[in-house]
DNA sequence: CACCCGAAGTTCACACTGTCTACATTATTT
DNA sequence: AAATAATGTAGACAGTGTGAACTTCGGGTG
């Protein structure tokens, strides 16, 4: 007889945990964001999260891979709707260039979560898995710039004695680009400047994994 | 007559303060670093670091700045260091890849402090001033990897027009390289298969600031 | 069906944090 | 020597992460 106004299990308590907890990420930023407000929001104990994660850390990482979750489909979603784009031509260049334009404009329009996903938590691009579920279906962001780069040697932009260790080039232009662009937002004055950055720094990477003198000596 | 074992007034707190700090950031990272654990270190209470700092984030801006001092002293040392090293040749190049490796080397020495600088913190690179000091005498790490720049320039290594926003795209190879080398140091079997990465990556800068192809269309 | 058990939440408690408001001590200036 | 500013201390408060013990509930077994 007893109203159900309010259940006393949540139901999936961890993943409204999550979602409560990049809202604030989102919001106020890592320093903004305690276990025991994201419980609040949700309407919970901040004790009842302890049945779900071990620690603020181990939500906090849950967060981090919701985040890559979300990059990679931007990444992959960029991707495939760059090889339509000119219906022509040196797609796969462009498709490379893709995935590196959706990584840094997820960063600057997430900014406080991008920063979570990189700042002390081990695990960052790689595996990507929080606790139980083993591989997430989905590729990762690292995967999906892999596969880019495949599409370039594939193509024969990209020869393949200079295919190993592409990835990390790749991810550490656009990566270092991204985070100083967060830093330093006023030194581009306008979005105009900023974008020709962007674009410039992307032939950059281009030019350097593919293109490339011979090494001297 | 009363035994001056401890005089009240300690000194010059505040870089007691930012010394144990920094001892503490270098320990334990971002995390394991308090106002309250820096000040008992010191000997002190809490709130006389309030006499010197306004807040928390006060002090971790006076040891990011810190961080960035020490990190340019390095850039600047081992440009130096370099120039006289083959007592011929390039020494233009070698000296640019120098403060590359420098920042790199900094970066892994130096883990919990670096995140530090870049995290959050919205200074940065550039100005790094804390508070009072207006411009620090020595020169930033952005001024240096500019006058290296300059010097590829003067030597006709880096042509004029391609100068502009170069230190946007070297800044970014490295600093990205830097970040994702902390993160997945496993990921790197051996010291060699590291810095043959190193090695490649600063290539790969120079390849892409100095040389490149010309711009399809 | 009653029963019980384990999962999911709650309450209470503790140590710790950043920071505020007094108050105390010292150094410096007049 | 007295006033004043600089520097510390003491105590308090709200919030935090987290541990231990208790409560509620849904699902399986007798």
């Amino acid at each position: 007889m007893t109203v159900r106004t309010a259940a006393y299990h949540h139901g999936n308590l961890r993943s409204a945990m999550v979602k409560a907890a990049m809202r604030l990420v989102a919001e106020g930023g890592e320093e903004a964001f305690s276990l025991r407000e994201a419980a609040r929001v949700v309407g919970v104990t901040a004790n009842a999260a302890y049945r779900h994660f071990s620690s603020k850390s181990a939500l906090a990482s849950a967060v981090a891979a919701q985040g890559f979750d979300l990059l990679a489909q931007r990444m992959k979603a960029s991707m495939d709707g760059a090889s339509l784009g000119a219906t022509n031509e040196p797609t796969s260049v462009e498709r490379f260039k893709a995935t590196g334009r959706a990584y840094v404009e997820f960063a600057m329009e997430n900014s406080k979560l991008f920063r979570l996903m990189f700042g002390e938590r081990g695990q960052c691009c790689l595996a990507v898995q929080t606790d139980g579920q083993p591989p997430p279906a989905t590729p990762t962001p690292y995967e999906i710039l892999g596969q880019s780069l495949d599409d370039l040697v594939a193509n024969k932009i990209l020869a393949t004695q200079k295919r190993e260790g592409a990835e990390l080039k790749a991810w550490s232009v656009v990566h270092g680009f991204a985070l100083l662009s967060l830093d330093r937002q006023a030194a581009f004055s306008t979005l105009e400047t900023y974008s020709a950055a962007l674009e410039s720094v992307l032939d950059f990477a281009v030019a350097g994994i593919c293109g490339g003198l011979e090494k001297a000596k």
